[in-house]
DNA sequence: GAAACACTTGCACAATCATTCAAATGAGAG
DNA sequence: CTCTCATTTGAATGATTGTGCAAGTGTTTC
């Protein structure tokens, strides 16, 4: 960027921008904030999370419920499992998955509400 | 996606699968729900959103605040916008934005309270 | 051991998206 | 009307990312 790209001029509210300013948290903050989010800009994500919140699954089922390949699913899984969003526990052959907190559906309804609030 | 790719032996748990199923709410719904959050998966507009609630500011308010171009703020302006997270207003050649609505608040603070919550 | 199965992983590709640049709009001032 | 300023907008570009494919790991069964 270009300084002189930005509004340089007499900066129209000095006061209220260094007011606003003091109230910021660290940027570090606000960018973990925005990667969080990130995880649930997905549709196969959130139908993902959605899913183990009623359930605990495995790499298959969920494949099968999605109607997704089994590639695509564990890679995501493999996103969430990241996050700190998911668990995994393997069984054999199998590895089953599962909400990592309740934190995770207290999060999908706070946007639902949001959602559904717009008619 | 071929069909060989999806799990297709004797589905795993497929009693689960089908009961998981029957809760699903409609793709749409879901699909809106990771749109929607797509849109707090960006730095900029987490600054943004974040600033403004804090207090009404113009466009060259915000670029200064965070350092950024004109342009790019006016960007992720009309993407809020878009998604009826910001208003603005006119008054003379300065546009001047605000939340649309609290709601966005505790979104954010929904967020923050997990980010913060991990030591 | 070998074969079958559930899953993971690295690479490649297409699609999406944030930012920049340049040009356009809208509004007040002279 | 012209000039300046605040903002918007469209096209181009570079970066990120979701998915498919193919090869790999780990585990059970025979």
């Amino acid at each position: 960027m270009k300084n002189e790209e930005v509004c340089e001029s007499e900066v129209i509210h000095e006061e209220t921008v260094n007011a606003v300013r003091s109230t910021f948290p660290p940027d570090e903050t606000l960018f973990d904030l925005s990667d969080f989010y990130k995880i649930f800009g997905d549709t196969t994500r959130v139908k993902i999370l959605y899913a183990l919140d009623k359930s605990e699954l495995c790499v298959c089922d969920i494949s099968v419920l999605l109607g997704m390949s089994v590639s695509a699913v564990s890679h995501q899984l493999h996103t969430l499992r990241e996050a700190d969003l998911v668990r995994s526990k393997r069984d054999g052959k199998i590895v089953y998955y599962s909400l990592a907190d309740e934190h995770v559906k207290s999060i999908l309804e706070c946007g639902l509400e949001h959602i559904q609030e717009k008619e």
